[in-house]
RNA sequence: AGGAGUGUAGCUCAAUUGGUAGAGCACCGGUCUCCAAAACCGGGGGUUGGGGGUUCGAGCCCCUCCACUCCUG
């Protein structure tokens, strides 16, 4: 849809994948092969090494130059992706947080793997009362980035999100869903592992796991990474990593159709006819959106 | 054909000596401001293979039929 649009629209694709983004993960991510790319320029796909961590406002910060560079060349950015967080800080921006320094976090998420994410959400409810109460206390992730941002700034994180966010464009974008059946979207997630098979998804994870990184990566939270990586290990077969890569993948189909369908709630949502009138109603809108497209996206 | 065993939620399995069925996964729904292909929360579900019997009461005991598995021929 998106090299459709941009093709017919003059656009740049800009990924919107938190997985996407690394270089060494081409076939396990689905991302974009040449000759789909071949006459509409892409941008920020596979420009992070796996031994990097990508971040929200990591990405957001590329996201916006190359928007705006788009821009600057007479061309409409066009962001896909799936990843909802990146595409909502986009569209509205984000709390002014310091980038919490590697070590701190390194700190923070080992004593969580250590003591569980109870044991950190009892001591977050000492220093920051406020903040715990609105968090789980099986919230892992969330208790981990509570902390690390208390102890990297020595404020609490809901101070910091109580102040003016930086950047967004919500109400300046046009925002397309798409939004297959259920029944449709699962058949094509079983499809997608196969598939990736037949292009080299064995050998790409090998090579992955050759890296010998951290087990903390982002980048290896790739579905079927992991699958494959016992499956290499001999601890257990092709056909459990693909059972378990193809399960895995359904139930990331769900949080995504879950997330854009609460999160973002002026976007048009094209229910998945066939491809062909599919590409009309974008070129349609697009074009009306074209009429009263800002002159900058500053 | 004979012998043995098993049939409980979509799947894999639980259920103290008979006291009116639970869990994991799936599925559905939801949360989401910097690892988000993450992290987390909630929900609906079963005339316990069919029929009959014993009993105050049967998923558990008895009879019978059906299905499947294994063994012997």
């Amino acid at each position: 849809m998106a090299v459709a649009l941009g093709g017919a629209l003059g656009g740049v694709v800009i990924n919107a994948d938190a997985l996407q983004l690394y270089r060494e993960l081409a076939v396990l991510t689905a991302r974009p092969t040449l000759p789909d790319i071949a006459d509409v320029p892409h941008r920020l796909f596979g420009v992070l090494g796996c031994a990097e961590a990508a971040s929200a406002a990591r990405w957001a910060a590329l996201a916006r130059a190359e928007a705006r560079a788009a821009w600057a060349s007479g061309r409409l950015p066009i962001l896909a992706g799936g990843t909802g967080l990146y595409i909502a800080v986009f569209l509205d921006g984000l709390a002014p947080v310091p980038d919490v320094p590697a070590d701190v976090r390194a700190v923070v998420r080992e004593r969580l793997g250590r003591l569980g994410a109870r044991a950190l959400h009892a001591e977050l409810a000492r220093r920051d009362p406020a903040g715990a109460a609105a968090l789980r206390p099986s919230d892992s992730q969330r208790v981990a980035r509570a902390t690390e941002v208390l102890e990297a700034t020595g404020r609490p994180l809901s101070w910091w999100r109580a102040r003016p966010r930086d950047g967004g464009h919500r109400g300046r974008s046009l925002e397309l869903v798409l939004e297959p059946p259920r029944d449709r979207l699962y058949a094509a997630c079983d499809r997608r592992f196969g598939r990736m098979l037949a292009h080299g998804a064995i050998d790409e994870a090998a090579a992955v796991m050759g890296l010998g990184l951290g087990g903390d990566r982002p980048c290896l939270k790739a579905l079927g990474l992991g699958e494959l990586g016992l499956y290499l290990r001999g601890r257990i077969s092709l056909a459990e990593a693909g059972r378990r890569a193809r399960q895995a993948t359904r139930n990331y189909a769900k949080r995504q159709a879950t997330w854009f369908r609460h999160q973002l709630n002026d976007a048009v949502r094209l229910a998945e006819p066939r491809p062909a009138d599919t590409l009309r109603r974008a070129r349609e809108l697009a074009a009306r959106f074209a009429v009263d497209r800002p002159r900058s996206c500053e």
